[in-house]
DNA sequence: GTTCCTGCAAAAGCTTTGCAGAAGA
DNA sequence: TCTTCTGCAAAGCTTTTGCAGGAAC
């Protein structure tokens, strides 16, 4: 599990935030699959497992954890939101093509900052778009 | 008038854009107003002085401002799609108590990119949020 | 026993679409 | 004249909300 599931679930106990049943599931959903997912993907997902999930529960869940600071929220699209658990900082890159949504190292660093004197800065997003490296060999002359 | 109009007009009749009078009274609005307006603001705004402007005209003009490359799209929040007429590498502040967007310098260097060997990058983003100097002052607590 | 969570249905937003009439080239 | 643009209304989507019943503590 990639981040650490069992740490986050302490987190949500100390907030006070209970943990039911279908709260733990799309929590586990969310450590198991680090890709950005958009909350239908995780409804469709989760509802074989969890029929009687619905999605105004995985919605409330999902602002529940933002709330709660395990959760951030990431528009690359509009009208696509998507949800990464992945509290480090790192670049996301979306594929025009295939629509997926790939990590990648980059780091702020203190003299990108400088024009910002006096900003309270809480979060940094970077977010590249284009073609990835397998559409790209699909469809040569992009 | 900041981002030069006269040479965007330019661009679109080279494009075989019509230049009709509302897609010119939308134009000359984004290029008076670089604040990264949302498509209900430039609406809003034109309405007045463009009683016959509709909703769809704007929807449908940004559009065509995006595909000709002349506009790009900034999603910062989810639900609040902003338009940014300025196409020079600058990120986005976003204060989370006024909602204001500013621009920024931010370069992004060569590497930066060095992870995304094999990628065509066609847009890059850069935005944070957090709380901007002038609401610290009105509520230093925070 | 309280308090919070859940699910349904409906509502609320924003953006797109279909189509007939108007305007641009 | 031909093509494209425009505006209305309606549709399409995602997300939120109100509320009664159920689960967590």
């Amino acid at each position: 599990m990639n981040p650490e599931y069992d740490k986050i679930v302490e987190r949500l106990r100390d907030a006070d935030v209970r943990l039911s049943h279908h709260r733990l599931a799309i929590l586990r959903y969310l450590c198991e699959n680090t890709v950005h997912p958009t909350a239908d993907q995780i409804y469709s997902s989760l509802h074989e497992s969890e029929p009687t999930l619905s999605k105004t529960t995985v919605y409330n869940n999902l602002n529940t954890f933002i709330n709660a600071g395990i959760l951030r929220l990431i528009t690359i699209e509009n009208n696509e939101t998507r949800y990464d658990i992945d509290v480090e900082d790192h670049g996301h890159f979306r594929c025009d093509v295939c629509g997926k949504v790939y990590d990648f190292p980059f780091r702020i660093g203190d003299e990108d900052t400088e024009a910002l004197e006096g900003y309270l800065i809480k979060d940094r997003n970077v977010y590249f778009t284009g073609i990835c490296p397998g559409c790209r060999k699909k469809d040569p002359e992009k």
